[in-house]
DNA sequence: ATGCAGGCGCGCA
DNA sequence: TGCGCGCCTGCA
């Protein structure tokens, strides 16, 4: 991979396993949005990012080196090597070998735990655009102003203190229905216990859900999503819609509960469940699977 | 128009 | 432990 850095951008050449489409819609994000040219802006650790791919070439558009090195190159795992995950998975059987070459350029991002703990709060029983818009109010009434890219204003998603001074109505009022005391609660708990989300990282995987748990609108689903996407638990296995389809569809019985598919997927799939599980959930909804 | 979506908490066996 | 139910809100 060649990186180099050119008019405010940072170009890569030749990274594998790399397609904006694939990483931005393949359910682990809430805050990269498509835009007229096919290229993606988003906002992350506080800065205004856009993200294009041409041909062998990824265009970090609003960025220098300096700032890919300490941020991006994290945040896209690019340390990691997705065609060595994806050649396991694909020998394990010929779902997955189609799955994985479905979204070859599926990468799990490495997302902040406490915005995770939101976002992923506000997706239960809801839909994509509207969770989009509710975690974007919340963004703009109590997050920090950051700039403007191609005349559009970003903001930072709120810190728990940010939050915390939002009212329970307040919350409301930015189209997150009745998650709304679900989302108090918990900023209220975080802030009240003074306690530090991004050491969750720390624990391992039963032991961080089982914390993620304790909060109120966490439930089973939820809390892998965080645990997986916020905290680099890779062996879990979130069980949405989605995923229940697809696995019904391909591997289990169509009365299997939604905790004895995670359970078979986690023993099947191992420390690959998460990787295997989005592969799987991007085949699964662009293709309309189980529908 | 009603039913339902990338679930959760609750009440009840 | 396991299940059924109601829930914001917008859209088909």
């Amino acid at each position: 991979m060649k990186i180099y850095e050119k008019d405010n951008s940072v170009i890569l050449e030749g990274v594998a396993d790399f397609e904006p489409k694939h990483i931005f819609e393949c359910g682990q994000c809430f805050r990269w949005i498509k835009e007229e040219n096919g290229s993606y802006t988003g906002v992350a650790k506080g800065k205004i990012l856009n993200v294009y791919r041409e041909d062998n070439k990824i265009y970090l558009n609003n960025t220098n080196l300096e700032e890919f090195n300490s941020i991006w190159y994290n945040y896209f795992d690019l340390g990691t090597n997705y065609t060595e995950i994806k050649n396991t998975l694909k020998n394990m059987d010929e779902y997955l070998d189609k799955a994985c070459d479905f979204g070859w350029g599926i990468r799990i991002l490495k997302q902040d735990g406490w915005e995770m703990l939101i976002s992923f709060i506000i997706s239960s029983n809801n839909r994509i655009p509207m969770i989009q818009k509710a975690i974007e109010n919340l963004s703009r009434e109590y997050g920090k102003y950051i700039g403007q890219y191609n005349g559009k204003d970003y903001y930072a998603f709120p810190t728990p203190q940010e939050l915390n001074k939002a009212s329970q109505e307040e919350i409301r009022a930015c189209q997150t229905g009745f998650r709304d005391k679900y989302i108090k609660s918990t900023a209220e708990n975080i802030v009240t216990n003074n306690e530090n989300i991004s050491e969750y990282t720390n624990l391992n995987t039963d032991e961080c859900i089982k914390q993620l748990l304790k909060f109120n609108g966490v439930g089973p689903k939820v809390g892998d999503c965080i645990a997986l996407f916020g905290m680099q638990k890779y062996d879990t296995f979130p069980v949405d819609v989605w995923v229940k389809r697809v696995m019904q569809e391909f591997y289990v019985a169509e009365d299997m509960s939604l905790p004895k598919i995670r359970t078979f997927a986690i023993d099947k799939f191992g420390e690959l469940a998460g990787f295997a599980q989005q592969y799987l959930f991007y085949y699964a909804r662009e293709l309309g699977i189980g529908r």
